[in-house]
DNA sequence: CTGAAAGCGCTTACAG
DNA sequence: CTGAAAGCGCTTACAG
């Protein structure tokens, strides 16, 4: 195979400038139906694609998004990543991964590196890069635009994807409640996160709205991980009065409560309802199948995408053009009931409300 | 903060030609060392890095690396991709991740696509992608270099690196048998994966090193998806006479014979042990948590990333000079012992063997 | 040890 | 509707 053909090969061939090939390629209009057709053809019989080096150097796009995240292993990652490469491929652009230490101490020229290597078209970022101060600053200076998923707060200046995590804690909450659960245990997430303290919001609402007082008692704090589900579990497990339920701030800390709940010989949901949130891939794979919520990971990285591809570059439109208004989309989530709820056994369940 | 510097910049600052910035900042030998402190202090100053798309026109290297694979929600891709970064950070390249279907019709076109317009200086292939015909035959024409993880076998062409199945379901079926069991029963995995076959033979050639018959009854096929495990374990557990362990050929077909053990009441490990494959978060993450082998998935794709960096493009040592061999490079694993197995009921344990 | 020139393969801005 | 020219920011291949 001989060297892959240029958009000169093309033009030559098709017996046309280089720039009306270019305006075939990119679909712009103003070209006759037929030449357009005939540089088609010519495309098509040498398998011409422009090379994106030289595209970028051109025309100042790389046709690059870069996806900033930090927990490997997280599902939730793995699920904004996959929408991401697929709303991608449709648009005509690839995804750079890159992995970071929210901790490292050279965060900044990490990010530094890959922009100005790069020069990416945006970026997505996912919690909690999303709300470090130094990642976002590193990318301001190089006015690479940003998404972020899933924010502690609707940042003015970047716009945002998430879904409502304070109605889906009430939700879970409230089917919990409606299943005659008064004693309803909260684990927390970790404290720096905001959707930790969101979900709590909704919990105290839900718990409110039904007129069902807060014991600090079942408050306990855990942070995201499964060993803290665990520890939590059993806090809760060996109080004078157990809860007859626990709402587990994300799924890993739930399958802590689980296995702790299992090891003291508790029946699940016999003895005691579980209730996680994300549902990741092993809350389906476990004994009793954890009731869940489900994060609109896949759509929200591909609202992230679309907010990117049809962003100008930051301060580009700074020439009088009133810049759109920054969008903060927030996208429906699902609340997955399985096996790991049932009724209270302190008592008959009521009907139900809310769920 | 106005346009970001040029090698120009840089040059006309430190009084050289850009020659001679392009060669400090590649740490290119046969600079003086004087000019080299004095290019690299403007270099500081003025936050110079080299844009990638203009390196790569000139260069024709694009310092991008991809990654492609199948199965996003599968744990083996996370450890790879993690592993992938980080070592291509080090080397100053970076990776695009694609998620393609297996099947998909246009599975060629898709590779096509990206590669040509990418054009990445190394490709890294995951299960099954690595075995596909289709996949192989468009990089070939490409001529892009590629590393197969994992691969159904050592193909003459592209470097390689895995583990070595065989010897780890060796040692894992050793470890039950030296815990007394007899009856031990194996999930095969998804036909077409050679890991499946592999594992297969491991585990009957430690039976027969032991002496035990090989048990047609013991051995049912799965797909390695968790449903596979739990429809497999119903199978085998309502056996007139039961296996005492089984192996599952990977973690989410072990976590499926949990499931259905719990249902049927039995014990785990106390009636009987199962084991798995490939050490996922999940594995960690049940009661009682499960006896598995640890891939080691990011060191294979480090060892991925150094062959790619290091290997020229394909066909371009044609000139006479011999291309160094394929090289296909088997990294260790790891038998992560926990407690989903235990002394089989059926008899005493013997002294431990093999494991 | 250092540099001047050519060129990588496109797009932009401008003419016609 | 179409094209000729310039230029994006580097590296390569040569000279000296």
């Amino acid at each position: 195979m001989p060297k892959p053909a240029t958009i000169i090969d093309v033009a030559r061939e098709a017996g046309v400038s280089i720039k009306t090939v270019s305006r075939v390629v990119n679909r712009e209009a103003g070209v006759h139906a037929e030449t357009r057709d005939q540089v088609q053809k010519v495309v098509d019989r040498l398998n011409y694609r422009p090379k994106q080096s030289a595209r970028s150097l051109a025309g100042g796009r790389s046709f690059l998004i870069g996806l900033l995240y930090y927990d490997p292993s997280a599902a939730f990652v793995g699920g904004v990543q996959q929408g991401a490469t697929l709303r991608c491929r449709e648009a005509g652009y690839h995804l750079v991964v890159e992995s970071l230490h929210n901790d490292a101490p050279d965060l900044p020229v990490q990010v530094d590196r890959m922009v100005s290597a790069l020069r990416p078209d945006g970026m997505i970022l996912t919690p909690p890069l999303c709300d470090n101060p130094q990642v976002l600053k590193a990318l301001r200076d190089s006015r690479t635009p940003c998404v972020l998923i899933s924010p502690a707060a609707d940042d003015p200046e970047h716009p945002s994807v998430r879904m409502d995590d304070v109605h889906a804690a009430e939700e879970i909450t409230n089917l919990l409640i409606s299943l005659g659960h008064q004693r309803i245990a909260i684990i927390k997430g970790a404290k720096e996160q905001v959707a930790s303290r969101r979900r709590y919001q909704g919990y105290a609402a839900a718990l409110k709205a039904h007129g069902i007082a807060l014991d600090k008692d079942l408050v306990v704090q855990g942070d995201f991980t499964f060993p803290s589900g665990v520890e939590a579990a059993y806090q809760l497990l060996s109080r004078r009065q157990r809860p007859t339920a626990v709402f587990a701030s994300n799924d890993e800390m739930a399958l802590g409560v689980l296995v702790a709940a299992q090891r003291l010989g508790l029946e699940v949901p016999g003895d005691l309802s579980i209730t996680g949130f994300d549902d990741t891939p092993a809350a389906a794979r476990v004994w009793p199948p954890l009731t869940t919520v489900r994060q609109p990971m896949d759509e929200m990285a591909r609202a992230a995408v679309d907010l990117l591809v049809a962003t100008p570059r930051m301060g580009e439109n700074a020439s009088g053009i009133p810049a759109k208004p920054v969008q903060h989309r927030v996208l429906k989530h699902e609340l997955i009931v399985r096996d790991s709820t049932a009724a209270s056994v302190d008592k008959p369940a009521r009907t139900r409300k809310g769920a």
